[in-house]
DNA sequence: ATTAATCACTTTCATAATGCAAGTGATTTG
DNA sequence: CAAATCACTTGCATTATGAAAGTGATTAAT
């Protein structure tokens, strides 16, 4: 169920959809280690419980972030895929990445360093339109299929 | 108490900090709204109890995020300040509001529209260079003099 | 100088969110 | 056609959030 918004701040209001422990790792899961079933989400190194996992993916659609299809060819697999408003929220996990790696590395050593790292370092915004392009293009195959037949 | 962090992900490691209702109100509060003291945000317009308030001051003390000073000549008051690694959340913030103003309008309608929006819309840096640059001057002259008694 | 406010909290108790473990029904695979 | 697999749900324990009242140390008012 959508929660009561508490005012009539943008950011607030972004943060009674978005604000908790599991909402914004979801759509970091699927952007950027393309995850689509319930079981890819339940397999993550997070390591969400299933009943939440529920319970959130719930909220995620009926906000309008993610969409659930049925899987082409194949009755009992689910396809959670993230909509326009969904794919929005790139330059929000972009930031948060960004101030990691600058602000949280004193409290969390193991803080993962690597190419992605690297680019978003170098290009902000390159990094961002990257992660989003790549989206697009992984799922636009299923999207097309997907568009026809959906729950 | 500093959480534990759940994995090596940059993003799910911020949200081990950030992720929850409150945390980053209270940064967008001081960043955007000039509050400074415990009794500012107990006045706010989202409301937060005290409990959870002193709960949260204590955990943005702790991960750096928030100073806690002395009112200069006064032994009562108590200044909460944002530091180099609060302000650099800015950027997330920014973002959020970005989303909220194209995305959330539909689910919350009386979410607000002013000059602020216009700014963010036409030129997202500058609207974050002007909130960080604002924050800065606002607070220069009283982290000045709480640099030599802190608490 | 005393009293009343004010500030920054804490404490207590209720409710809501999150988490673990096990179980269910509908496919699909071997 | 039996055994897996997938997408969940259910029951119960723990943790987080919330409402209300209370406390001690200043500070302002009389």
């Amino acid at each position: 169920m959508i929660p009561t918004f508490r005012c009539d701040c943008p950011i607030t209001s972004a943060l009674d959809i978005l604000g908790d422990k599991w909402m914004l790792v979801i759509v970091k899961q699927m952007l950027m280690e393309g995850k689509k079933t319930f079981k890819d989400f339940t397999e993550s190194e997070e390591a969400i419980a299933t009943n939440i996992l529920s319970v959130k993916l719930k909220l995620l659609e009926e906000v309008g972030i993610v969409s659930k299809n049925n899987m082409p060819n194949n009755k009992k697999t689910k396809l959670y895929l993230l909509t326009k408003k969904g794919l929005a929220l790139t330059p929000v996990i972009v930031e948060l990445a960004d101030w990691s790696d600058h602000h949280l590395r004193n409290l969390n050593p193991t803080i993962q360093d690597g190419e992605a790292m690297d680019l978003l370092r170098s290009d902000k915004l390159a990094f961002t339109a990257f992660l989003e392009k790549n989206y697009r293009e992984q799922t636009a195959a299923i999207n097309e299929r997907a568009k026809s037949a959906s729950n």
